[in-house]
DNA sequence: GTGAAGGGCCAC
DNA sequence: AAACGTGGCCCTTCAC
């Protein structure tokens, strides 16, 4: 298909190309860079069209390398464009391109339309489904998009006309896909998840370029800790597997690998442990008290876990033009909506304080951190408008605590800790749709005391067995179902296979509790950088029900009221029937 | 050598 | 009687 394109090089024609585009209300945007980092590369080509009248510009012909873009008068027609909000930017993956234009220009993209998240959300959680822009053209066009130019060097001095027009198309084609995506948006429903994810695109694309300082001497000092423990561990474990050698004394003390679970199962087997199935740190727990060995083999997986996971892997991270740590949060991390991070997984660093502590504020600045309190439980208090539930939100200072009490029929003064840690496993279980066998594992309980349990549980809260029951049965008939925000996960399941069924039924009870939980997080980070704009509070990471800021030492105050008023404002969005509760702290450290 | 799969384990 | 939901990372194993 013919395009018409114009490659744009001076400041003259640049105004004119901005003049020309700046009232039309959807705009294709698409970036070309030198690399994937906006910390390591250079950002070449900018490219905006209204579909037919498409501009690429050169930003070589506007600055000595990237350093004085962001000065450069020339460009100010262009950050007007881009940071306009009366035009929508559509973009694919547009995380991506507002990076580049943040990080090089300076500007925050105004009103981002996102292809990529559209197309994720109408799949559902298909997870055959590709999302690349070539896939989503091919999907909803039916037209084959060409994309062997989009590792092409783009830092060469004099741009193919291939290379040129390659990116002019890509920008072209951007509203025609968004016309398509939209039929499919409105007749799906899902205007409302669409909105909330567009409007997070920048507030997440911030989150990365800032970053989060980690203090390295002191990460470094817990490493070295825990590699001691590990050799030790180590030596000592293999002292005892060999015990269980024959000839071991011929030939020397036979090396296991510590880290196979075959030689060690071999070698655990020979000393007559009796081995579960799995070598897993519950199933062998039991066996620790009894068997030194099995005590010693858990010891040293918590340390190799420890200097594998989370020692120096983690500082390899630290981005050397910033001193920080920048991992990539993908936004629909999973399809209920949760957030997925990596390089490294910022969601998954211990909880204890050892590792939280080595995440601090730089000089003169401090950290708020805040987290919704038990927003699951609230979310299926809520939907399930069960009163004994609710007033346990609305009346308990310890809603364990005051579980517990309903649950055993007492007052609360009078719960032990056992009945109040029932309480609190329980609580927690049920909104995966735990079963009483699990219970039972989990407690120690037998079978039968578990399913006790479980039976006086859901008589304290009949409603919400009975919403959870309801989740259930949809599996069966509506083979879809919702979270709040209105984002839409499938079933799959074999109807034959009861097990799958099981899956589905619990996937059921689920998704609308954690997608809400997610449309929440996703909706305060919204109202949070609406409310940050020109102060010196920046979002530096976020976990599920957690968000992390980073500020002068004297905003803390207040960064800490904007942070919990936008949480409380985005989970009474959601949640009405219920209080929305937000622990929010000025630290040094990220800690609870 | 590289990559996929599976076990194990960290988070919420 | 059924396996408690969502991720990512490290390691071994095994196939190519």
């Amino acid at each position: 298909m013919e395009i018409y394109f114009q490659l744009v090089r001076d400041p003259d024609s640049l105004k004119k190309a901005c003049e020309e585009l700046k009232n039309e209300p959807d705009l294709g945007f698409d970036v070309e860079t030198t690399e994937l980092d906006p910390y390591k590369g250079d950002l070449r080509l900018i490219q905006l069209s209204n579909g037919v009248n498409t501009k690429v510009i050169d930003l070589r012909a506007f600055g000595d390398g990237n350093g004085s873009l962001k000065t450069n008068p020339d460009l100010a027609p262009l950050r007007d464009l881009l940071a306009s909000t009366k035009q929508t930017k559509i973009a694919h993956n547009a995380k991506f391109d507002t990076k580049w234009v943040r990080q090089k220009l300076g500007v925050e993209v105004g009103n981002v339309y996102d292809t990529y998240l559209a197309s994720i959300l109408i799949a559902a959680g298909d997870g055959e489904r590709r999302h690349g822009l070539a896939d989503v053209v091919q999907v909803f066009l039916q037209r084959t998009l060409d994309k062997t130019e989009q590792v092409s060097d783009w830092g060469a001095d004099e741009l193919s006309d291939a290379q040129i027009e390659y990116a002019a198309r890509d920008a072209a084609i951007m509203p025609e896909v968004k016309a398509k995506l939209e039929e499919r948006i409105q007749s799906d429903g899902l205007t409302r998840v669409l909105a909330l994810e567009n409007e997070c695109v920048v507030p997440i694309a911030e989150m990365e370029l800032n970053g989060i300082y980690l203090d390295e001497p002191r990460w470094r000092e817990q490493l070295e800790k825990q590699t001691t423990i590990q050799s030790r561990t180590a030596e000592e474990l293999q002292d005892m597997l060999a015990a269980g050698v024959a000839q071991a004394s011929l030939f020397g003390r036979p090396e296991i690998n510590l880290d196979s679970q075959q030689q060690v199962t071999d070698a655990l087997l020979n000393l007559g442990v009796p081995m579960p199935n799995t070598t897993r740190a519950w199933e062998l727990q039991p066996l620790a008290d009894e068997y030194p060995q099995v005590a010693k083999l858990l010891e040293y997986r918590a340390a190799a876990k420890a200097t594998s996971s989370f020692g120096q892997n983690i500082l390899d991270f630290i981005e050397p033009a910033t001193g920080r740590i920048h991992a990539d949060f993908r936004q629909i991390g999973a399809p209920t909506g949760r957030f997925a991070c990596s390089s490294p997984n910022l969601q998954q660093i211990p909880a204890e304080h050892e590792y939280r502590r080595c995440f601090v504020a730089p000089e003169g600045k401090k950290l708020v951190v805040a987290d919704y309190s038990q927003i699951e439980l609230r979310i299926l208090a809520d939907f399930s408008e069960d009163p004994n539930f609710i007033n346990a939100f609305v009346s308990g200072a310890d809603f364990h605590k005051a579980t517990a009490a309903q649950v055993f029929g007492i007052k609360p003064e009078d719960v032990s800790a056992d009945q109040r840690s029932f309480a609190k496993r329980l609580n927690f279980g049920v909104v995966y749709g735990i079963g009483a066998s699990r219970f039972a594992l989990m407690t120690g309980l037998t079978q039968t005391q578990a399913e006790d349990v479980l039976k006086r549980y859901f008589n304290t809260y009949p409603k919400m067995d009975a919403w959870l029951r309801n989740a259930a049965r949809g599996v069966m008939t509506e083979r879809m179902t919702r979270s709040g925000s209105g984002r839409i996960a499938r079933f799959h399941f074999d109807p034959e296979d009861r097990s799958s069924v099981g899956a589905a039924q619990r996937y059921a009870k689920n998704m609308p509790i954690q997608g809400t939980s997610a449309d929440i997080l996703k909706r305060s980070l919204r109202l949070l950088h609406n409310d940050i704009q020109g102060t010196s509070i920046r979002l530096v990471n976020i976990v599920h029900d957690e968000i992390v800021l980073e500020c002068d030492a004297a905003d803390a105050p207040e960064a800490a009221a904007k942070l919990e008023s936008a949480m409380t404002r985005a989970g009474s969005e959601f949640v009405q029937k219920v209080p929305i509760k937000v622990d929010v702290h000025i630290a040094e450290e990220w800690t609870k």
